[in-house]
DNA sequence: AACGTGTGGTAGC
DNA sequence: TATCGCTACCACACGTT
């Protein structure tokens, strides 16, 4: 019946004609040989529930795209960095019969930086089809798209550039020509919906905070990179904090010829209303004005008369006065030990007094760097503050803006209280570093009026446990130190340790505007972009992340659907899980089914969200060793560490083992023997694939298992009796040990490792030719006694083993009638076996994490 | 006490 | 037309062992 089932839902997939689909889509087997191991398992758990949905042909499809963009990845991976992008951000599918053939076509696409599109499903994300010659039909089909001939891409390639389309375009009619005018006219791609795949791109470049973000770590490691001079603790410092005045709004102001910076108030910004002000020029600040506020705001803040002056941004001018602006401080005639990058247009200077030979003049120093930015940015001023604390230098810097300087130690300071008690009446609560409107408002909750940092000092003169209680103890023994003008340890390590201060130890991105999705698979979609943006550039740093989180923000119960804020996420809960991999991961495929899993868990209605935050955030430098199937990790250890060992160990010792072992990612062998180089690396394979797979098997055991005791609780305790049972004698099988069954023999051999080593070999030997009738029967004869006792995880094993081994080989043996008989066979003959005793199979699968670890 | 998780706050324009 | 509300890091509260 299951068998029936299955061929309707093949069947049903036969119509690939009619939908306008290639002849390669129209192999069902072919399909589900291809199918993802998670998509595989899902399809099964479905079938075991009696198809609690209808697992469509559109999600085969849609799965085995991911497969192939993976292997896609893989492929430019292979190349290293040798070919020029020059199809970034295109999307590519190709019609009927080229020349160059498809797969020639398809290398190029992937090899050069494109994407491959090999259905037309998803019309939406493709941006051109390749054809020579198109049928009626299609010519209809397509004619909303960019149809090119395939010369459009060796040509490009050849000139190593991307050629205008419209010049190879395939046109055939008028509606075919105004789509081509249409298009060149549109000055670039703006896509603000999120289910347009160039969404991050195009919402990355025009957003503010993602650029500030990405420059601050570019420039922290580069500053890793070249060399500064360490300080001990205890050296005389000169701390110089320099910072230019409304940066953005300077370089806009720049570039515009009608406006004057001090005569009309700027702002720079997107929009209209509801847009942030990114930086607004002093004469806007006189208004009330302030970075972050709406337009809308800021205009109903200005008399009568007065016109706002809104700026577009200007990020590449803006990334060139800052090059300058460092530029000018390394090649100041004073050497400075350190050049503390603090963002794009801010830094702070240190010098070591000791490391010159006359006292430096500071004034000088200020006065000159002041007017040497000036002149080389072309007229941008920029504010110093110095002293030799960073918190004092940052104080001062707050009375040298805008476009001055300010001179004061902290022994000058302190050493008249009067002096210092004026000092600290001139600034408000969150001037201090690190202290903004939350933990000003926790400490108001304990006293109404303060308001400076004077009142600030004497309310809490000498009672550190309140303030600690108040604000926290770090934080507040911060304050305290600060209001001694001390810097706290936690600042102080950017001086005395940078390396560690500016070492980068998580790699994130969010996207928290623009977020607006129906369904569950347009998530999926934007999780595969936002993943493959990561897994880049964790791969350019050259590390590897064991730990992923997904942060996800839910609109609030009574938040309206559509904020103030267009396409603001608007009020909203953030929800946030973590999920270790327990061998480090830089894998696309990996780590993208590894959020896609976590997202559900996270049960967000689709409609609800409004905001998606990815972080990876143990990361792990990629050593050589490590490069060579982790050898090294593994090697000291398989001496003395096998399963025959491990199982023998007393139950609580074995725990802490098992859980000592998985902190150290390494993973237990099985005992000594010689190995074929082929099932070395193979096991490698299989290995490094399980715990992550298996964590979702859990996540879906978990599932299920809640619906059966809700239902069926009478049975749940036979079930337990039965698991019980069945991890005795799985486990003793596994390891070859006595059991209460017979061992299950297959070709004399009754380890089930051996006896996957042999079906894997005997399945590569025949991948051309087919595997002998009368070999499959004595496999599935043994896969039948293995399915008689009870013993389903294994076959479920030999399912994924199968599956996994096809994917792998399909580019090369895709064809082979071989490849085509082994996927007949798993799809008859295998995966049906696996739904002969439902209970068992959803519980007993539980045993492969058991075992592994 | 030592660790892990999820949440929240802060900084730059 | 709107609009582009990022991201690294620390600290905290609370839970587990």
């Amino acid at each position: 019946m299951d068998d029936d089932k299955l061929l309707a839902i093949l069947e049903s997939s036969q119509e690939g004609e009619e939908r306008g689909l290639g002849p390669e889509e129209r192999d069902p087997a072919e399909t589900l040989g291809r199918l993802s191991d998670d998509a595989l398992i899902e399809y099964m758990t479905n079938l075991s529930q009696g198809a609690r949905k209808d697992f469509t042909r559109e999600e085969y499809f849609r799965d085995k795209e991911i497969k192939q963009r993976e292997r896609d990845e893989a492929t430019r991976a292979g190349l290293g960095r040798a070919n020029a992008p020059i199809f970034a951000g295109c999307t590519i599918y190709i019609n009927g019969y080229t020349k160059p053939g498809r797969l020639q076509l398809h290398e190029m696409i992937v090899s050069y930086g494109g994407k491959f599109q090999h259905y037309l499903l998803a019309k939406k994300k493709v941006t051109h089809i390749v054809a020579t010659n198109l049928p009626l039909k299609k010519r209809l089909e397509f004619r909303n798209y960019r149809v090119v001939r395939p010369e459009w891409i060796t040509e490009s390639i050849e000139q190593q550039k991307l050629l205008p389309w419209q010049d190879y375009a395939l046109s055939w009619d008028q509606e075919q020509r105004s789509l081509q005018l249409k298009v060149a006219s549109a000055p670039v791609s703006s896509a603000v919906d999120c289910k347009d795949p160039n969404f991050l791109k195009t919402f990355f470049e025009n957003s503010r905070l993602h650029h500030l973000s990405n420059w601050k770590a570019d420039l922290r490691s580069r500053f890793l990179s070249e060399g500064f001079n360490k300080p001990s603790p205890g050296d005389a410092l000169s701390i110089f904090h320099i910072d230019f005045d409304c940066f953005f709004a300077t370089v806009a102001a720049l570039g515009c010829e009608s406006c004057d910076i001090n005569r009309d108030p700027i702002v720079v910004c997107h929009g209209s209303k509801s847009s942030d002000i990114a930086s607004c020029n002093y004469v806007a600040r006189k208004y009330g004005i302030r970075n972050g506020m709406w337009v809308s705001r800021a205009k109903s803040l200005l008399p009568p008369g007065v016109e706002l002056v809104s700026l577009p941004y200007n990020f590449k001018e803006i990334e060139e006065k800052s090059k300058i602006f460092y530029t000018v401080l390394k090649e100041y005639k004073i050497k400075f030990d350190l050049i503390l990058p603090i963002s794009i247009d801010e830094a702070v200077c240190v010098v070591i007094d000791h490391h010159t030979p006359h006292p430096i003049d500071r004034d000088e120093i200020c006065r000159e760097l002041r007017s040497e930015i000036w002149k080389r940015t072309g007229g941008c001023t920029v504010s110093i503050g110095c002293s030799n604390t960073l918190v004092l230098a940052r104080l001062n810097l707050k009375i040298a803006k805008p476009n001055g300087y300010h001179i004061l130690t902290q022994q000058q300071l302190v050493e008249n209280e009067a002096d210092w008690h004026s000092y600290l009446g001139k600034f408000q609560i969150d001037d201090l570093p690190g202290i903004g409107y939350s933990i000003v408002s926790k400490l108001r909750s304990l006293r109404q009026h303060l308001n400076n940092l004077l009142q600030l000092k004497q309310y809490f003169h000498n009672s550190l446990p309140l303030l600690q209680k108040c604000v926290g103890k770090k934080t507040g023994s911060k304050i305290l130190m600060y209001l001694h003008g001390k810097d706290d340890e936690e600042s102080s390590r950017m001086i005395f340790e940078p390396e560690s201060f500016f070492a980068r130890k998580s790699l994130s991105i969010e996207i928290n505007w623009g977020i607006r999705f129906d369904t569950v698979q347009e998530i999926d979609n934007f999780i595969d972009t936002c993943a493959d943006y990561l897994v880049q550039k964790l791969q350019e740093m050259n590390k590897r992340t064991s730990q992923i989180t997904l942060k996800v923000l839910r609109r609030c119960a009574d938040a309206p659907i559509e904020p103030p804020k267009y396409l603001g996420c608007g009020e909203c809960d953030a929800l946030s899980h973590n999920c270790r991999l327990g061998i480090p991961t830089s894998e696309l495929g990996v780590i993208a089914t590894e959020l896609k899993s976590t997202f559900r868990l996270l049960g967000c209605p689709p409609k609800d969200l409004r905001g998606v935050s990815i972080q990876f955030n143990k990361l792990i430098e990629v050593s050589y060793d490590q490069n060579e199937n982790q050898q090294r990790l593994k090697l000291p250890f398989q001496k003395t560490l096998n399963f025959d060992v491990f199982d023998n160990l007393p139950s609580d010792v074995k725990n802490d083992f098992s859980k000592e072992l998985k902190r150290r990612n390494i993973v237990l062998t099985s005992s000594p023997r010689p190995k074929t180089s082929y099932a070395a690396t193979y096991e490698e394979k299989f290995m490094e694939e399980l715990p992550t797979q298996i964590r979702n098997e859990v996540k879906n055991d978990l599932r299920i298992n809640r619906k059966i005791t809700r239902t069926k609780l009478s049975e749940l305790r036979e079930q337990n009796r039965k698991k019980k049972e069945s991890i005795r004698n799985v486990r003793a099988h596994l390891l070859g040990h006595e059991s209460l069954f017979e061992p299950i023999k297959f070709q004399k051999e009754s380890r089930f490792k051996d006896i996957c080593r042999i079906v894997m070999e005997w399945f590569d030997a025949t991948l051309i030719e087919g595997p002998h009738e009368k070999d499959l029967l004595l496999f599935e004869n043994y896969l039948d006694k293995l399915s008689d006792s009870n013993r389903v995880p294994l076959i479920l094993r030999f399912s994924k083993l199968i599956s996994v081994r096809l994917n792998l080989k399909s580019n090369q043996y895709g064809q082979e009638a071989g490849f085509q008989e082994w996927e007949q066979f798993l799809l008859k003959n295998v995966i049906p076996k696996l739904n002969k005793n439902k209970h068992t199979f959803q519980t007993v699968r539980k045993l492969d994490i058991d075992f592994d670890i």
